[in-house]
This record gives structure tokens, sequence and C-alpha cells, in this order.
DNA sequence: CAAATTCTTGACCATTTGGACAGGTTTAGT
DNA sequence: ACTAAACCTGTCCAAATGGTCAAGAATTTG
């Protein structure tokens, strides 16, 4: 099972044969934690799941914390690449618009990210709570001062801003965190493409209307 | 530590001795369940909070999972009380006003048990498949109808009904599933009774104004 | 090519934890 | 009051599981 790396130069072309191995465990980690939990998850679920003896897991990851950790801190750092910059001239509608589609198409790609996440708040957020603090709260105020600028200047309705980010965030990511239930209610084996695309439509509709917004005129899908 | 039994007449006034130390356990369960989650959970924490030997509980309940599904039934049967009855004749506003509210309201005052659902429902529901197809789902199939034949005769804008409805649960549950990052980001202790009250108008008033609908005159400065 | 370093792994261990159990106590029935 | 049933609890145990370790394989370095 030693992978191609006797006939390689030196360094491998992009990851190197330690970073693969590290990359397998941490997607298993992840999907193993997601479904399990911290104290559900069992390492050697984990080390059999990403295809490696259980001593070789804990020979890159000091243990099952650490593990945590390190698939903590890899959702988080790809889920801050999400994080646009937003400013005072731009239209909310197309803002608000964008940043709904954009979550729920996160929660439909990567819903055990989104479950893992979920996990560790309701458990009372341990490991995030400095993250929380120092990254997401600031971010939060951030838009907070700018819907608030758009409320300021008419352009839409007076909606409590944060209070609007909480709803955008909770009603995205539950066709994440409730899949089970959602797919059970609606006798679906899984998300269907076009039920995405509903969904999408649906949020961003209902939550501008609910702002007294309207997309910009636009009778076809893209512009 | 022998509860006030010796000198009781025969039957207690309404709930046995026993009847008390099972509440004590289910209640105590339910706290353990819900910041920990089931393999996360200890039958000696639960034994602890509730204040009876950790072979007692074991007594009442056969094992782990069986509290755990008396737990997860306690809360399902108290939630279906809130299950009240709507009909095509009444108002969509002051029906869904009302939900909304009781949702949030239901969020705030029992966390836990809302955690404690939300966990299962991440986890793949696994006890729970059977009460989602055969309680809830009627149940949403009902309130869906109700709500397309609101819209069928234009008392409300066109929005698809279960959707609604999971866009209703997501928002109101996520105070209780969420709160730790919402009590971080808002730098608060805990939630207020005006931040409840706030976070209640806010929602009735977003998703009615998504919907198209407002309510009956009632002084409301809105707008 | 040899030494050193890094990585891999099977076998093993310490601890935690759900749960069993037997003996004791209280309650209910007659 | 006496007996049987229900209830309570201290003590013990087997299984599960996170983690260790030493020896071996691969890779890099000098």
């Amino acid at each position: 099972m030693t992978l191609r790396t006797s006939n390689l130069p030196k360094a491998d072309t992009r990851a190197s044969h330690i970073e693969i191995v590290i990359t397998d465990i941490l997607e298993a980690a992840q999907e193993e934690f997601a479904v399990n939990g911290f104290a559900g998850a069992r390492m050697q679920v984990i080390a059999d799941r990403a295809g490696y003896p259980k001593a070789n897991v804990h020979y890159h990851f000091k243990n099952k914390t650490s593990l945590y950790l390190a698939v903590l801190d890899r959702i988080v750092t790809r889920w801050d690449d999400y994080l646009n910059d937003i400013s005072v001239d731009d239209d909310p509608a197309v803002v608000l618009d964008t940043f709904i589609r954009e979550k729920v198409q996160f929660s439909f790609d990567e819903p055990s990210a989104s479950r893992l996440f979920a996990n560790e708040i309701i458990h009372g957020a341990p490991h995030l709570r400095k993250h929380i603090s120092s990254q997401i709260r600031p971010y939060v105020i951030d838009r907070v001062a700018v819907i608030q600028s758009w409320i300021d200047a008419g352009k839409m309705m007076s909606v409590d801003p944060m209070r609007l980010i909480f709803l955008i965030w909770s009603t995205t990511q539950h066709y994440a965190d409730f899949q089970s239930q959602i797919l059970i209610v609606t006798k679906q084996k899984k998300y269907t493409q076009e039920y995405r695309q509903e969904t999408a439509d649906f949020l961003s509709k209902l939550i501008l209307s609910g702002c007294g917004l309207t997309l910009p005129s636009k009778n076809n899908q893209l512009t």
C-alpha cells in the first residue's frame, strides 16, 4: 500500500506523501466527528476510514482532542474564505441574495462540516469560544454596520441587522444540520439538484421580501 | 437522604415518591444528554445530578439507551402539546404569528430540550426516524395543505409552504441550539426578557412580511 | 553507501464506564 | 403484625477505548 513515492524525484508534485496521509485522516475524522460527535467518535473508526492503522493516526496527531481541533480549524479556515467583503454602496438585494445562496450552497456541498460546527456550538462551543469572539463577532459587527447604513439610507425596511444575519445562518444551515429530518418529511433519498435550486430561490425570495427588497429586474437566471 | 416518605398517608397527593424519583432522573438526564450528547453523557453524572446513586438509575431504567429514549419520548410528548390545530378559515397572519411566538418561547424556555432534539437529528435521527415519519410528517403535510389553501385563496403571497415551516423551525430553534454562539456575539451573559421579546417581534415581523402578510390592526408602529 | 531521521505498525496496557448483583430497606396487601 | 413485593444501594466486573512503545521500513542527509 506504499503510494508511488519511490520513483519520484525529491519533492512531490504538490502534495507530499505525508500531506496526503494527513488529509486522509482529517477527512475521515471530519466525517466521524460530524456523525458521532466528539465523545462518540472512535479513533479506530477514523483510522479504518482513512485507511491506516490506528497507531499511525496517533503518530500524526497527539491525541483525540488535537485531531478534533485540527479538523475544526480546517473547517473554520475554509469557512473564512467565504467571507466576502461588502460595502455601503452595494445593492442590499444583490448582496443578501448572494450571501444567502453561498450559504445554502455550502450547506448542501459540505453538510458534515456544517454539522460538526453545529455540534460544537450546541455543546457550548468549548473549543470555539475564542474564534467566535475574535473572528465571528467582528465579522458580524462589521456587516451589521453596513446593513444599518442601508436602513438609514432608506434602501431597505428597518429590521434588526444582527438578527437578520442569525436568521440567514439558521435557515441555510438547517438544510445540512437537519438533513435527516427534512429527507424523511419530504420523502426523499437525497437532495436533488432541483430541490437545492428551489430552496435557494425560496430562501432568497422570502428573506429579501421580508426586508422589503426585490432583486433588480432580471427575467433570466443569469445576468 | 430519604425524602419525606415515612410520615405520608398512603398514596401521595399527586406524584408518588417513585414518580418524583423518575422525574428527577429524567430531568437530570435531559440536561446531561443535551450538553454532552448520548455518547458523551455519563450515567454517573446523571445519577449525581439527580441526587441518587447510580445503581438506582439502573433500577428504574434498564440501560443508558432506554433512559435516553425515555427522555426523548418525554420531550416529544411535551412538544406535541404545542401542536394546535389550524383551519382554512383562520387568518394566516394571526396563525403564523402565534406559531412563531410559541416556537421561540419554547426555545427560550426549554433550550436543553431543543438542543437534545437537534443533537439527535444532526446525528441522523437514529431513534426518531419512526416518530418523524409517523407524527411529524403527517403534521407537516396537514399544515402545508392549509397554507396552500390560503395561497390559493389569495390570502398570502405564494411561497412554498413546507419550506416556510422549515424556515420557522430553524429560525426559532436557532436561539436555543446556537445559544452559546449568540451570547458570545451579542456579548450577553444570558437572554434578557427584553431580548426574547424583541426576537419574537423580529421573527414574526420579518417572516410575515416575507409572506406578504401583516397582522390585523394592532396599533403597531411598524413600517 | 552509511548513518540519521522520519514514518509505519502490531501488540499491549491503563483507565473509564456501563452495567450486574446480592443483600438490605421500605411499602403494600391481608 | 406478618409476608411478599417493590425499591434502594455499595461493591464489583467485563468490555471498550484512547493511548503507548519498541521494532521495523522507508526516506533523507552527509
